[in-house]
Formats: C-alpha cells, sequence, structure tokens
DNA sequence: ATAGGGATTCTC
DNA sequence: AGAATCCCTATT
C-alpha cells in the first residue's frame, strides 16, 4: 500500500482532543504521528494507546496532583506530554480531556510508515530487528522519531516538527478492518485492581506492531467516529 | 536533604 | 532474572 499524503493541515485540530482521554484513545488508531524534521519526514501509524484520566485515576501521573511533570496534563488539550522513564526513556502522550479535567493519551506503538531506514540508524544494535517491530513500544517509538522532553508541552495542533495526522476516511476504515480491541493498561499494577482492571488499553486486533500481545474485547463499532 | 520507585528495554 | 539510570514525589 502506498504511504498516506501527510500535510500540515492534516494535523488533528483541537476539538478532537477536548474529550475524555478514554474516548480519544481509540480513535487515535489508524491515525499517523508526524515528526518533521530539517530536510526528512518520519511517519508512523499508531496502533496501540492508552487512556490515562485525572487525579482520580489511580494509574495515571494526574493522580500527583498538578505538579511541574504533570502540569501538561492538566493543560490545553492537543499539546504533547513527553516524560522520562526509568531515568532514560521518553515516552509520548497527547492531552486529552473535557473542560476543566485531566488526562492523556500514551502512545504505545507505531507502524513505521515513512523514514524507516532514519528510524533503524536510531535504534543503534537493536535496528536489525524486524521493521514491523522497530516502533513497537513507547519508549522504542520515541527513539525512533527522536522525541524527547524538549518536545513536553509542543502544540500538536499546528503541524510543525510534531502532529498527528488524520488520514482519509478510506485509509483510516482500512487500517482498523482487522477491529479494535480493549484490555488492561500495562505496568500500573500499582494503582490497585479497580483502576489498573480497567480496560482502558486500546490496540488494532493482531497487529504486528504492537509493543505486547493484547488479549481483548472487540470494541463495538458504534463508538468509532470520524475524527473529523 | 534523602529515600523509594517508576506508563521500559535490552542482555544474560 | 537483572541492570541501566535520572528525576519526580513524598517524607523527614
Amino acid at each position: 500500500m502506498r504511504p498516506p499524503a501527510v500535510r500540515p493541515s492534516d494535523a488533528a485540530p483541537h476539538s478532537f482532543y477536548a474529550r475524555p482521554s478514554v474516548q480519544v484513545a481509540p480513535d487515535l488508531l489508524g491515525t499517523l504521528v508526524v515528526r518533521e524534521e530539517a530536510d526528512r519526514l518520519v511517519v508512523g501509524r499508531i496502533v496501540e494507546t492508552e487512556a490515562y484520566g485525572g487525579p482520580d485515576d489511580r494509574a495515571s501521573h494526574a493522580r500527583a496532583g498538578r505538579t511541574g511533570r504533570t502540569e501538561p496534563m492538566f493543560g490545553p488539550p492537543g499539546h504533547a506530554y513527553v516524560y522520562l522513564v526509568y531515568g532514560m526513556h521518553s515516552c509520548l502522550n497527547v492531552v486529552a480531556h473535557d473542560d476543566g479535567n485531566a488526562g492523556a493519551v500514551l502512545i504505545r506503538a507505531l507502524e513505521p510508515v515513512t523514514g524507516v531506514e532514519l528510524m533503524r540508524a536510531r535504534r543503534g544494535r537493536a535496528g536489525a530487528e524486524p521493521q514491523a517491530r522497530l516502533a513497537a513500544g513507547p519508549a522504542r517509538l520515541c527513539q525512533g522519531l527522536a522525541v524527547d522532553r524538549t518536545f513536553d508541552r509542543h502544540d500538536l495542533t499546528l503541524g510543525v516538527r510534531l502532529w498527528i495526522a488524520l488520514p482519509q476516511d478510506a485509509d483510516l476504515q482500512d487500517a482498523r478492518r482487522p477491529g479494535i480491541i480493549a484490555g488492561p493498561r500495562v505496568g500500573v499494577d500499582y494503582a490497585g485492581s479497580d483502576w489498573a482492571g480497567r480496560p482502558w488499553r486500546f490496540a488494532i486486533r493482531d497487529h504486528r506492531s504492537l509493543s505486547r500481545p493484547l488479549r481483548g474485547e472487540p470494541l463495538p463499532i458504534a463508538t468509532i467516529e470520524d475524527p473529523r
């Protein structure tokens, strides 16, 4: 399949993100993360996401309230929230919540689309892995797209340097053809079974670029709306 | 000031 | 199974 055309004007608008993160997370599946560098474009299709809520969500960074680190989660929807985990890996989130709330969607895995060789080079020793695995994980995708904390609070709606592109409807439907499933979020057992057990991890079923397999319940197609 | 630990990944 | 490695958060 030919790589979908990508233009800054395709950047998802503020209204796309101004909804509860649990609604935005599945809608992001099949859309594109676009990284515009000096003279190159690196693009990946989102195949796995996780929704994180506000202070009530015991699995969310926002549980600490408004602090220096979590501030972006309480800020304008459509901006990036990039944090460092385990002292060495960056993770990319898009801020999403309805007015007066807090929340974000963690981008957990991409299918490489454009700029694959650049992604591979950035993976260093691990670049020998199969193409489908180059961005199969929240830290891996940041490495491949050269996304670090300098992008924290970056406005994703501008279509500059880093944004989410909404592909043509046919392309979007095609990407989602295998179906969308939902299951528990990864690595949040500390939150207690109530919060850790919620099916807020979303993925395109059986996709080869998932960070890890997801056995989950199919999401009713009715809940998937055209972002535009 | 200091201790505890993490929305991960790679290697042994 | 264990290390790498830094910064955030809560506590003293």
